[in-house]
Parts: structure tokens; C-alpha cells; sequence
DNA sequence: TATTGATCATAT
DNA sequence: ATATGATCAATA
């Protein structure tokens, strides 16, 4: 069984690729790359999303391109329930505290991350045996244009609150599709960013998500689920 | 019980 | 340090 596996030379070798991979299990694809599945994901919660890069020849890695920069695609893992419903929310990108206001929409992070996914849904019942979870039927997916124009109008407020200063008020409640939440090793790291008078603070550090009601219509939209 | 806020591991 | 991969677990 390859180790390595070679960058998908197309977007359809790429979604071919992941189209074989439905129906087995974790443990039986960890296997393939010389891989144990853990026994739960409290201490491993990037298991699923870095062995679907192992199997699908991503090259991206941890920097902040695409997980396939040739073909411009970025691939999501999407933890699902019995129903193929979507039991979380999906990471998008972090939030350059200190930077933010200096870049449109267009341009931004969260544009170019979301202008091409490969979503592949994964069974995520916290009492199946991560070994047990099978992968589902991928999907290759490009926001619609009322899709980008929530995605724009979420973007844009949550930027403007955060370039005012209040980085502090901007909670998990806020936004439609996307929304900003914590993201940091834990409650102690901090990241410059400014008050409302423009003077430098620390903050927890802070990404954008996308809600699963969002990513469930993705999904239902396209496999017409009950 | 759905959601927000907190947290864990690894790569560069 | 800060990006990536996310899910956990306390809260409302």
C-alpha cells in the first residue's frame, strides 16, 4: 500500500480519488498509510482532516494556501450524524486582529479558502469508534451567488466590528453563515489587536467558522437528503 | 440539546 | 509565533 500519494493531477482525478474512498471505514484507511485510528478524538481532533490529506495527495500543509495549490481547491473533512447531517461547525480561517480593514472581501482569507471545497463527510457519532466511521460521498462545491453575498455581508460586518474595536464583543452569535469564534491552543494566548481608540491590546485569538445549518443546506442542496 | 466558547496536536 | 487540521465540553 503507498505511503505516499502523489498530488491529483486534476480537479476530476481529486474527486475520483474521493469518490473511492466512500464507505470505508477510518480505521481501514488509516491502515493504507500506515496509521492507527485513535481510540477518540479528544487529544487527536485533526485525525480525520489530515488522514483524508494523506489519502488524497494534499500538499498545502500548515501554510495558509490551498491543501491543493495547483488546483486551487481546499479540502474539508465534515463530521456528520446517522442522518448525514452536519454535527459541527466548520474551521474556515484565523482573523488577522491587528491587520483586519486592509483587505476586501475579494481578496480576503476567507474568499479564497471557500472558492473551491471538496467536502467530505465523515460519520462523527461520538460513540462510534473512530475506526469505525465511515467516509461518505464527497463533494466538490463552489458558493452560489446568494451564497457569497451572505458570505460578503457576514464578512463585512464582523470585520467592521473587529477594525472598531470591539473584538471583545464580537461573539458566536453574530452572523449568518459565518461566524467568529475562539480559535487558540487555550483560554491564554493572546494576539494583538486594538480598542475602539486605537490603542494596542491582547486578545484570545480568533477564526472564522461556518455554521453546520450552513453546511447542512451545502450538503442537501446537492444529495437530496430526507 | 443546540450552540458558543475552549481546547488539543502538528507543521513551518 | 502562527498557521494548519478540527472536536470537545460547558453553557444557555
Amino acid at each position: 500500500m503507498p505511503v505516499f500519494v502523489a498530488p491529483p493531477a486534476s480537479e476530476a482525478e481529486l474527486v475520483s480519488r474521493a469518490e473511492q474512498l466512500a464507505g470505508e471505514p477510518l480505521g481501514v484507511l488509516a491502515a493504507r498509510v500506515g496509521w492507527e485510528a485513535p481510540a477518540d478524538l479528544r487529544r487527536h481532533k485533526g485525525f480525520t482532516g489530515q488522514l483524508m490529506e494523506r489519502l488524497l495527495g494534499a500538499t498545502g500543509g500548515s501554510r495558509a494556501v490551498a491543501d491543493f495549490p495547483e488546483l486551487g481547491v481546499e479540502l474539508k473533512t465534515l463530521p456528520v450524524d446517522a442522518r448525514g447531517v452536519p454535527s459541527e461547525s466548520t474551521f474556515v480561517t484565523s482573523i488577522p486582529l491587528g491587520e483586519i480593514g486592509d483587505v476586501e472581501f475579494e481578496q480576503s482569507r476567507v474568499v479564497r479558502k471557500l472558492s473551491r471545497v471538496l467536502w467530505v463527510p465523515v460519520e462523527g457519532t461520538r460513540s462510534l469508534p473512530v475506526a469505525e466511521r465511515r467516509v461518505g460521498t464527497p463533494l466538490i462545491w463552489s458558493p452560489s451567488a446568494e451564497e457569497l453575498s451572505v458570505l460578503r455581508s457576514d464578512w463585512e460586518s464582523l470585520c467592521l466590528l473587529i477594525a472598531q474595536g470591539q473584538v471583545e464583543s464580537v461573539t458566536g452569535h453574530l452572523g449568518r453563515y459565518l461566524q467568529v469564534r475562539p480559535k487558540a491552543r487555550d483560554g491564554s494566548a493572546r494576539r494583538v489587536a486594538y480598542d475602539e481608540d486605537g490603542a494596542r491590546l491582547l486578545a484570545n485569538p480568533r477564526g472564522f467558522y461556518l455554521r453546520a445549518r450552513f453546511t447542512q443546506q451545502i450538503l442537501a442542496r446537492h444529495f437530496r437528503l430526507g
